[in-house]
DNA sequence: AGATACCCGAGTAATCCGGTCAACTTTACG
DNA sequence: CGTAAAGTTGACCGGATTACTCGGGTATCT
């Protein structure tokens, strides 16, 4: 799972296909138009969704995309995934089952980012393309397991400025 | 937020300095040693860890650092802000209020990419440095919210492979 | 045929990032 | 006082990655 501006690229395009939906195909055009994106980008983009069978193509004249599944049926985490594919990490090899540091057992910190991963993809795919396009995103509600040292008041309201990429 | 491995050393950092929390100051090629990071690089670190008043610095020989705060009153969203300062998004201006993007109002996934820093942020920050060193950091407990749409069975396991950086 | 649109792979310019270096300051110790 | 042990600063580098473009190809409709 990365998180770049990539994928938010594609799930702009995802979401825009979505609401645009009405069973005929949508071109790259209309959308690169719409959302002042390039249209070379999106070729490149599409096709990994279309590799990644979210989208069906439809070529020739009155051609362009289709969503493969309803868009109450894609999931965020799948647009991610298609089209940013895993990279694997930099320290910790997620082949080898045990450590990835040197050679001692895991580093005190891999849970910590293991589950950071877990938690990430967990919400990612809580979240439809439906419930992107009906703005039904759940507004600071998920609360998540334990709640923070109570200390330093106040502090854990809106962090909202998440640098997914410059 | 964001999430380099820039962070992910500074954590580790932070965790070595806590578990060797003694009341006298930890030099910096302790750490280095201990880490298998460069002194040099680790120097940058601390830099932005002490004027973030994470750490404490005695300076001349026998000095060091400290722990400012007590490791389970250090929250590692905390360190991560401390290292990687927020570099405000790509197309979405954290700045203004309303939109983002050219002069509309904010494009629909405004709201997911908000909600995701937001879920990050809650999860960074209900994890303290004590609990990291204790190694007690929630096996892929605390769910979110919605559960993923009844479908494609079975692919909701352990996507722990996050890759935060290269 | 010709136009429309997808398809694909190479190429590129810029950015970013992890990491280094050198010079300076403060302080302990003898 | 002098020296050495540390922290402090800021500039610097090379490689990797990213975002994005281009040009040519292929299917398909009219
Ligand atoms: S990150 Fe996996 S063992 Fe260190
Ligand atoms: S990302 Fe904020 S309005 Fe588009």
């Amino acid at each position: 799972m990365k998180l770049s501006s990539k994928a938010r690229y594609a799930v702009m395009a995802m979401a825009d296909l979505a609401t645009h939906d009405s069973g005929r195909p949508v071109t790259l055009q209309d959308i690169a138009d719409r959302q002042e994106l390039s249209l070379s980008y999106l070729e490149q983009l599409f096709g990994r969704l279309r590799r990644g069978g979210l989208v069906n193509s439809v070529r020739g004249p009155g051609g362009g995309y289709l969503l493969a599944r309803s868009s109450g049926e894609t999931r965020i985490s799948d647009i991610v995934l298609a089209v940013d594919e895993p990279l694997r990490a930099t320290r910790c090899m997620p082949g080898s089952p045990q450590g990835c540091r040197t050679d001692k057992k895991r580093c005190l910190t891999h849970d910590l980012w293991a589950e950071l991963g877990n938690q990430i993809y967990l919400f990612l795919s809580s979240v439809t393309l439906d419930d992107v396009v009906a703005r039904r995103v759940l507004g600071s509600s998920g609360l998540i397991s334990a709640p923070p040292p109570a200390e330093s008041a106040g502090s854990v309201e809106d962090r909202s400025d998440l640098a997914l990429r410059h």
